[in-house]
DNA sequence: CAGGTATTTAGAAAAAATTCTAAATACCTG
DNA sequence: CAGGTATTTAGAATTTTTTCTAAATACCTG
């Protein structure tokens, strides 16, 4: 279930950083890591785990590897958590 | 901010399940507990966890705590995922 | 091909989260 | 109040996550 994956994925601050900055268009993985106080290793981790929630994907050009937003998965989170409000079946206390 | 808490709540399988559970109304920890594998104190502390996030709260009735879901919070985690995917000058509509 | 830049992988250390048992607290009922 | 049930807290063990350094890989350009 990569629904799991996904939910793990955005917990983290730093990752959901990432996703804000892709928001705005593709960036390098280096472009990534000069906003954030980590090395390149750590940044190439989130990525890593960013990719296996399906968050988003890359694609290579020359040397660099430019990351962007998957957003369809987004979709299935706000499902679920609209899932969540919805399903008011009130019945009544006991 | 709670935003970070809240995500890191929801990134627990357990947690959402026990959510899940809740949609359908208010239940005691105990009842929470019956669909567990896992101790009481475990259960304890999941639920603590999530009305750390604000995404339950707590009514008293007789020897037991009754828990229910607190939908407010989702919308947010809702607009935040969202943003994500509408981009900067959100035209959402719908 | 050689040298250079970009990124990832490996392995280990540190920090955080999850779970348990045992004990404590809270509250109800008779 | 005493005894009982429901739940939480404390503390420790285990597992998972995050981070780093060092080394490896990948790919480009001249």
């Amino acid at each position: 279930m990569a629904f799991a994956e996904t939910f793990k994925a955005l917990s983290d601050p730093a990752r959901r950083q990432i996703l804000e900055l892709l928001k705005q268009g593709p960036l390098s993985a280096g472009e990534i890591g000069a906003s954030f106080d980590m090395t390149g290793a750590t940044i190439s981790y989130h990525l890593k785990i960013l990719k296996q929630a399906d968050l988003i994907f890359e694609t290579r050009k020359k040397n660099f590897i430019y990351y962007q937003l998957n957003t369809s998965v987004l979709e299935e989170i706000m499902l679920w958590i609209s899932g969540l409000k919805g399903g008011e079946s009130d019945a009544e206390g006991k």
